[in-house]
DNA sequence: TGTAATACCTTTAGTAGCTTCAGGTTCAAG
DNA sequence: CTTGAACCTGAAGCTACTAAAGGTATTACA
């Protein structure tokens, strides 16, 4: 096997799986639902992805990796694809996705210190009254 | 429409919502999930809550808020059935899910740093070249 | 007591973002 | 030419709900 960014420039989807990290069903996945459009086949049917495939589904995983949906992906996507007069959009895209992860942090935390408070209340002993399970009772 | 907590013992599953502030689907596909047991009816076939299932409910929502899945929930609540020498298991269950929750905080983190350093670097005019799509590209 | 509004009932399907499975075909190495 | 790995499709399963359609029960008020 040898490496797709060397000599050859078209890889499988296994190659493709490597490269980028993403596993194959999820790229599959990502082509039936429109993310990624549909490669060539070889003569046997197998897809057959050249650079351009490569470095788009890269972004996907990339976004994807930062907490993007698969709507604010394809909302990114097509503003990529459209044009360079963009930047304003994927700025305001972003932004949005910033402020939400920040709230999820938030609430992540909040469960954090509860759980984290209430269990070093819990001896982990066999005396009934498990402090854990009265918080969770209220 | 009385405070159940005062004068009637039972509720209707609507009453229960409002009490628990879990909607009334949400209780409903508890039941048919086994978290909660089915409960007695009406003459019409509405259900009757009583105290117990109550509590059970509000343990059920407030393990939910801190962000147990259902499946712990589930665990929990069969330690808490069982009897009181569960005290060490409900401790297991409980730091395990903490180590997950750092685990997101961490995650989350990490994209929110990402995120908040790249959007800086995009000024949001018409200029080619987006920084956010830069790193997206990798 | 009659009626109208509200609350409740069931079943089914939809959501996100994959993952897994079954059962078959193609490719590449030796 | 054979064998094993990689690939193919379509459908179902996962979590934790949510929504919608279409029907029945209860309750408040006149």
């Amino acid at each position: 096997m040898q490496n797709i960014t060397s000599l050859r420039s078209t890889a499988s989807i296994g190659e493709l799986a490597k490269a980028t990290g993403c596993k194959i069903e999820t790229i599959r996945y990502y082509e039936r639902i429109g993310i990624l459009p549909p490669p060539p086949r070889s003569d046997g049917g197998h897809r057959i992805y050249d650079r351009d495939q490569m470095k788009r589904l890269n972004f996907v995983c990339r976004s994807r990796s930062l907490g993007f949906s698969l709507g604010q992906v394809r909302d990114l996507l097509s503003l990529v694809d459209g044009g360079s007069d963009s930047c304003a959009e994927v700025k305001t895209i972003t932004l949005a996705h910033l402020v939400a992860v920040r709230e999820k942090i938030a609430d992540l935390q909040r469960m954090e210190r509860v759980l984290a408070e209430t269990a070093v209340k819990c001896q982990g002993d066999d005396v009934p009254g498990c402090p854990i399970v009265e918080v969770l009772y209220h």
